[in-house]
RNA sequence: GAUUCAGUAGCUCAGUCGGUAGAGCACAUCCCUUUUAAGGAUGGGGUCCUGGGUUCGAAUCCCAGCUGGAUCACCA
């Protein structure tokens, strides 16, 4: 980077660098730094009563600087929060040189950077708890200027809010937003929840391909990529269900994955191209099991992160206290629509959703369309976490056969807030029956469905060796940690949300040109004729620009020579 | 994908009717013996997202594009 892209701030820091080595101060030093406490001892244990934290040593970054003659404020931040400081200029140089005061703290050091500190706690005149430093070390230099957000009542000011750098910059925004931590914080905390109660259940955590030759378990369109050396596509899973089950086969009795599914499908406030779902398959249990194990799971992240089981989100106010409400997916279409979709065929479906101005296609199986009225006519009135049971056939291939209705299968959603959070079933354990339900997808496919399964034939022979009676269920956890936390964007409970990539439109000067060999009288012509960089010209063929620029020279009467071919093709081959 | 709003200093934002680009914070210089959004004074800092167009003149009006947000559509 040259120092013309610099700002006027950039470049006083660079020179600071310079002249921190020049003293034999090395802004970037090797050495660790002794850490015996944080502000939060600080705030919290520290007791002027007591005496003690009389000889602390602490490292952080530097937020805010208030320099007044010999004596001056600073805030430092640590990982749990800030803690102020205060030098004093004889103190920090007790002998006659105060460079160490007057050069380096007062003039070299800026907001941003991270520095270790040695001194004792003590109360301001003001009663602020703060540190008496005697002695400061500069660990690490910031050459960028950080945005200075300031907090008064709870009121913010001049607070870093553009999403756009928020979630491009995640690091900037964890730096000045502190709030931003807690959430990341509370969805460890959820996880750490759910991981402690599967593994007291006895529950193994499992870890499973995310390339995969047949992307299975879930109706979705993955993405595509290569393995060079077997020469074959693969994809990135849309979901791990078909090999939790498999390893249900091998003889495990329950297991769980956090894991990582990729989906090539539209990105907004709730979906992101990656996300995070666990999975857990537990043998020898039914859904009815799963619903009661899902609610005390529930219950229970809602208790460790809050202590309660109340959460606000937007302007809900949603109880995860179980049990909760179960409805079937019938039910739910004749409380909203007060028509009773039970024994129709496909055709008075397809009226139906007509007559309820649900859009539908030819392509719509029974299933689908049930999945449409429920979708458009249910599923946002579901506020309080509900369970919808009992989902058509055809829209759930992995699913058992209901007990009692073989049109139906025996599966749960939970719909909490409008929105699906966890999904689960009795799951598929009869391989002729699950063969019989791919080869329907494949139909489905050909009718022009381009989300409905492949044939895993490696998983039906599984089956066929036996599976146990299992119960499966899947859950959101972007989602529920956005429940959890009142968040209501993804982007915010993830690290690094999915973003175009950043792209400067580059524009060169005539110098540019010239440097590939464009004749200095061209140059500032080519500019014009629309070619605003040297990238953007190579882009085009040499004959068609070898025509534009002849063609703007004549338009424009230029008094210069006409261009030959080989000129222009000595450009782009410099 | 559609509609819509936005993009101005490191950050948050003003910018009237089209007429030399502004504020606060941050930064620099000087002064200053414990301040709390926090000392005082002075000063520097701009590709007004990009490219065209209209105009004597464009941050401002028009067109196209880029990026982001919101709403909708799609999508488990």
């Amino acid at each position: 980077m040259s120092t013309t892209d610099l700002s006027e701030q950039e470049i006083i820091r660079r020179n600071s660098l310079t002249d921190l080595r020049d003293m034999g101060i090395e802004p970037y030093p090797q050495a660790g730094y002794e850490v015996n406490a944080t502000s939060h001892d600080i705030r919290e244990v520290f007791d002027p009563e007591k005496g003690n934290f009389q000889n602390v040593s602490m490292a952080g970054r530097v937020m805010s600087r208030r320099i007044m003659g010999k004596a001056s404020f600073a805030e430092l931040m640590d990982e749990k929060g800030r803690i102020q400081l205060y030098f004093n200029r004889d103190e920090i140089c007790p002998g006659e040189d105060k460079t160490l005061y007057n050069e380096v703290f007062k003039k070299h050091l800026d907001i941003g950077d991270f520095i270790g500190v040695k001194g004792y706690a003590f109360v301001t005149q003001t009663g602020e708890k703060s540190l008496h430093i005697k002695e400061f070390t500069l660990l690490s230099k910031s050459l960028r200027v950080l945005p200075v957000v300031k907090e008064k009542d709870g009121v913010l000011y001049d607070a870093f809010t553009d999403p756009e750098q928020r979630y491009r910059q995640r690091y900037v925004d964890l730096v000045v937003n502190p709030q931003v931590k807690e959430v990341f914080i509370k969805r460890a905390k959820i996880i750490n929840t759910m991981r402690q109660m599967f593994n007291e259940q006895g529950y193994l955590e499992v870890e499973t391909p995310i390339l995969q030759a047949i992307p299975g378990g879930a109706a979705a369109r993955p993405f595509t990529t290569h393995h060079n050396a077997l020469n074959i596509p693969l994809y990135l899973r849309v979901a791990n269900e078909l090999y939790l089950k498999r390893l249900i086969v091998g003889g495990f009795d329950g297991v769980y994955e956090f894991a990582k599914d990729f989906r090539n499908e539209g990105m907004d406030r709730t979906h992101n191209p990656e996300f995070t779902v666990m999975e857990i398959y537990v043998a020898y249990k039914d859904y009815f099991w799963m619903m009661e194990f899902t609610e005390q799971m529930l219950e229970r992240v809602a208790m460790a992160l809050h202590g309660h089981t109340k959460v606000k989100v937007g302007n809900n106010e949603i109880d995860f206290k179980a049990p909760y409400r179960r409805l079937t997916m019938t039910d739910a279409i004749k409380e909203r629509t007060g028509i009773d979709i039970t024994g129709m065929n496909e055709d008075q479906l397809r009226k139906t959703c007509k007559d309820l101005h649900v859009e539908v296609d030819a392509t719509f199986g029974k299933g689908k369309m049930i999945d449409e009225l429920f979708g458009s006519k249910c599923e946002h009135y579901l506020i309080q976490p509900t369970f919808i049971t009992d989902y058509p056939i055809e829209m759930s291939p992995l699913c058992k056969r209901h007990r009692s209705n073989p049109e139906l299968t025996e599966r749960f959603e939970l719909m909490v807030n409008g929105k699906e959070l966890c999904n689960a079933y009795t799951e598929l354990n009869d391989p002729i029956d699950q063969l019989g339900r791919f080869q329907d997808q494949m139909k489905l496919s050909e009718k022009g469905d381009d989300e409905a399964m492949f044939i895993d034939l490696d998983f039906v022979r599984a089956l066929e060796y036996g599976m146990p009676p299992t119960s499966g269920m899947g859950i959101g956890i972007d989602r529920l940690t956005m429940f959890m936390t009142g968040q209501e964007s993804i982007q915010d409970v993830l690290f690094f949300p999915q973003m175009r990539p950043e792209k400067k439109a580059k524009v060169d000067g005539p110098e540019d040109f010239v440097n590939i060999g464009v004749p200095e009288v061209w140059a500032e012509h080519l500019i014009k004729a629309g070619y605003t960089s040297v990238a953007k010209l190579k882009e085009e063929k040499a004959t068609q620009i070898h025509q534009n620029l002849n063609g703007f020279r004549k338009k424009n009467k230029l008094e210069i020579p006409a261009l030959q071919l080989n000129e222009v093709e000595k450009w782009l081959n410099g």
